[in-house]
DNA sequence: CCCAGGAATTGAACTGAACTCAGGTTGATC
DNA sequence: GATCAACCTGAGTTCAGTTCAATTCCTGGG
């Protein structure tokens, strides 16, 4: 019912700078392992200050899931709304996914990383708010790839399975790369989205 | 240099139970959800025994993820040991990778949800020898499947493609079940299994 | 210009769960 | 029945996350 409102920027709003100084820290040390504080030093605050834009450290971490949810949806539907041949949806809809900024990498792999936070109910309001947001984009993004297979199969591009167990299939072997993968590491990015984008291919298709 | 050696279980100890317990909690409530001491009273000791037998909570954790990479590695190689055919092998070994009981569904769920647990180096002594056998174990892991590729592509079983990372591919699809499977759930294991068997096989194989 | 009021910030104090310490109990072995 | 190591415990410490009470900063209306 209550959707997230996303506060509206006042002028001096340091909102953004913690996320994004968040996500650096979460994403490069692991959430358990950055100390709250820090996010505050490299921001430039006390770290009493960061209660006023987040109730928790919790919170901050939902946040940027579900800022990254969203993200991933928009981009999903983006890729996918002007091509009518069904493989060269999905083509386009995996090559999005791998069309990311270092920042969003850093994104994707916290989102993959505390998923699990999306099961168990929070306590405080605004937490759990967050993670209903979230957990309700994951079956958004879910239902876009499920019925991207849907339509295919409908219209005889790919052979008839259970869609919805492929959907999330194709979705668990895209994501499972943020666990691994690192910019600085030998597989530059283009070479990886060619070969998921291949083997997304096979899997549905043939 | 220094390999864990598996503490031999005096007659009266508890190690064997309190993983137990810990897997039954993490898995369940997940580990930073689950009070330590909730672990120590579900075994019916104090928490201050625990440290007895693990050095801190996370030891504990990294333990049960070393043992359940040792037990997939095993499997894998159980599985594949008698087939000649690539095919059969790669079947063989996915079939394996999902006949399990629930308290190794547990298992495979708090492993992945905490692999980033692996990257980053441990304080303490013990807990760091647990993360880079940990550690270790997942290069074998993946070092099977890559293997297994690797001899189906030289037989011409298999097109030529690069095997380490469509190795990693399909390792990545097997395990990104475990985020969301829940044995209550709609969708039973064999169903999965089935789907995900056909879909691996097409991956590499097409 | 000023001052009302919300946004933003802070230092000091609190909380709770992981962990340490200094010792106590148990039980197998000689 | 003495010994020694394995096993266990209650009381106390630590430390990161969080709360509280109070202050400063900025903006917009009079």
């Amino acid at each position: 019912m209550t959707g997230i409102v996303e506060p509206e920027a006042g002028p001096r709003s340091k909102r953004a700078a913690i996320l994004t100084a968040a996500v650096d820290c979460f994403g490069e040390t692991g959430f358990e392992a950055t100390k709250w504080s820090t996010v505050a030093e490299r921001v430039g605050i006390g770290q009493t200050a960061l209660y006023h834009y987040f109730e928790s450290k919790t919170h901050c971490l939902l946040t940027i899931m579900r800022l990254e949810l969203q993200r991933s949806h928009d981009l999903f539907v983006e890729a996918t709304k002007d091509s009518e041949d069904p493989v060269e949806a999905l083509r386009a809809a995996v090559r999005a996914a791998y069309d990311v900024s270092a920042h969003e990498v850093l994104q994707m792999r916290i989102l993959q990383n505390h998923m699990d936070l999306l099961s168990g109910s929070r306590r405080s309001k605004r937490e759990e708010a967050e993670r209903v947001a979230a957990r309700q984009l994951v079956q958004v993004v879910e239902r876009d790839w499920t019925n991207l297979l849907v339509k295919g199969m409908s219209q005889g591009a790919f052979p008839l399975r259970d869609a919805q167990l492929l959907g999330a299939s194709v979705l668990g072997l895209i994501v499972s790369v943020w666990r691994w993968y690192r910019p600085s590491g030998p597989t530059p990015l283009s070479e990886i989205s060619e070969l998921i984008e291949g083997a997304c291919v096979r899997m549905v298709a043939s």
